[in-house]
DNA sequence: CGGGCCGTGTGGTAGGACCACATTGTATAC
DNA sequence: GTATACAATGTGGTCCTACCACACGGCCCG
């Protein structure tokens, strides 16, 4: 703290500064690390600290050895640090899920909404992802794994940038307490057989320009799987709930539920949950599954 | 790259797992940056690339010297990551600002509906802003950052910790781009009246409990600045642009406009805009200007 | 003319050496 | 005995050097 910021604030600011002035665009390499510390006056790892905060902020891509592709390159890919955000703070309990699923409801009701307004709308990818969905036996991770990238897919459609990228940051989220949901489920068949239906009549309504039947059916959609599952006793809305008092301060509200809800949390033996790198690989479980 | 993934991204994972065990909780302290190197077998350089990204991502807080309020704390503060993300997304041009605008819409119309159907609303903090915005002569500058923050304030006092991180992610670009429509307004006095009026009724209407109306008003008068300064030629709706397309590869869709849109780019001599620290330092002008 | 090899520059990592800082414990002065 | 000043300790913050693995590009040799 010699200066009056922290060195890698420096290198942060300088790269935004040269992003809001327009020397700096997407699909542009930054100059080398060892050039930019020189350069700006402070010290390699402080430059590589900035560059792994933008890394993770999905602003560039690094890539070593040589050539054009090597070094680090502006791509501005907005969902992979939204993820990062959100999976780290659902992780530390600074989301509770209804709270989770709530901004689902109100962000993929828009989304279907417009998408039935709009006579551009592309709803290539969803098909292929609710094709994929009903074509072959697959394992409720799986499936709800797809389900995930439909209801992705659609905001995609919708073309909002952003919020694709919030969506795109929720979907780990989703994933985890949908998963978590289906052990109270009567029956995982019935109610995955449901729940390709519902898509099928999303999907419908929107060709169909029927704004406001698409809005009620994602709506119904998604708090019927919420309360089918028990994970509220209520239709879950962006509303204070009345524990907020004691959230505000260091509170541990219902979070989502991993693997071993019963395990008890002493045991050191217990084994670590499978837990992915926090830059997504992006992987499609359409391709993979082909 | 000697381990199959990077070093930084396993100590992530690390306190991730941590966290999701339960091992790790809000308020607890983390090791020593030396004591987690060596516990990990990595660097001490990778642990701080590591805590660099927890930093900015809102997760921890850092600070020297010795004591308990020392070292790296787990404060899982969600609003200050969001901020960084979107405010290095719009500087890269990932960001559309009709796309934050719609979010905007969607976001308020939701926020202002629940809170007009919640009896346990407290619209005290909002109430607060609105007074400070009218009880002085202030600059455009500060009563539109005035503005955002009401805004902001009511989706807090819905209470959902996910949408008021996207709007406190989104306040930055919003108070960009409604200061960078102010010199298309016909009269200034007049538009600041009109939206402190436009405000007033808004409260008056969650206060009321009529949920329709709030939401019509919050609409109208988001809609209307965005019309009035002519930064969109229609309704800002969440819907695939016609340049969608274009911006898929790389492209410069109407960006934020920032303080000298007509500098040339090459001058090194221009002098760089204002650029706050990307970790917020979360001013209060209310407080500030009593 | 073609193919294999090595130089060179890149990011990735480890680890040491400082610095500034805040706390804590101890020794000193009153 | 109390209170003050000082030193020891441990923290994050920074810079630095030395490597490694990698990928490209050009050189040399067949």
């Amino acid at each position: 703290m010699t200066e009056e910021r922290r060195a890698w604030q420096q290198v942060l600011e300088h790269i935004e500064s040269d992003l809001l002035q327009g020397r700096l665009r997407p699909g542009d390499r930054l100059p080398g690390e060892r050039a930019l510390a020189t350069d700006l006056g402070v010290g390699r790892s402080s430059v590589r600290e900035a560059f792994r905060v933008l890394e993770v902020l999905g602003l560039i891509r690094t890539a070593s050895g040589s050539g054009p592709t090597a070094g680090a390159i502006i791509v501005a890919l907005p969902t992979g640090g939204m993820t990062a955000l959100m999976r780290l703070q659902v992780a530390a309990n600074g989301f509770a899920v209804q709270d989770v699923v709530a901004t689902r409801l109100v962000l993929e009701t828009a989304v279907v909404h417009d998408l039935a307004g709009d006579s551009q709308r592309n709803l290539a990818r969803p098909v292929e992802l609710l094709d994929a969905m009903e074509s072959r036996q697959l394992s409720e991770a799986e499936f709800l794994a797809l389900d995930a990238q439909f209801h992705l897919s659609l905001a995609e459609a919708a073309g909002n940038q952003v919020i694709t990228a919030t969506m795109a940051g929720l979907r780990g989220s989703i994933e985890n307490y949908v998963l978590a949901g289906v052990p109270n489920l009567p029956s995982w068949a019935e109610t995955s057989e449901r729940l390709a239906v519902e898509h099928r009549h999303i999907v419908a309504a929107i060709e169909e320009g029927d704004a406001a039947s698409a809005r009620t059916l994602v709506r119904d959609h998604i708090t019927g799987y919420y309360a089918e599952t028990g994970l509220a006793g209520r239709t879950p809305v962006a509303r204070p709930d009345e524990d907020a008092a004691a959230r505000t301060s260091v509170s541990h509200g219902d979070h989502v539920a991993v693997a071993a809800p019963a395990s008890s949390p002493d045991a050191g033996s217990t084994p670590d949950p499978v837990v992915h790198p926090v830059v997504d690989p992006v992987v499609d479980p359409v391709a993979a599954a082909s």
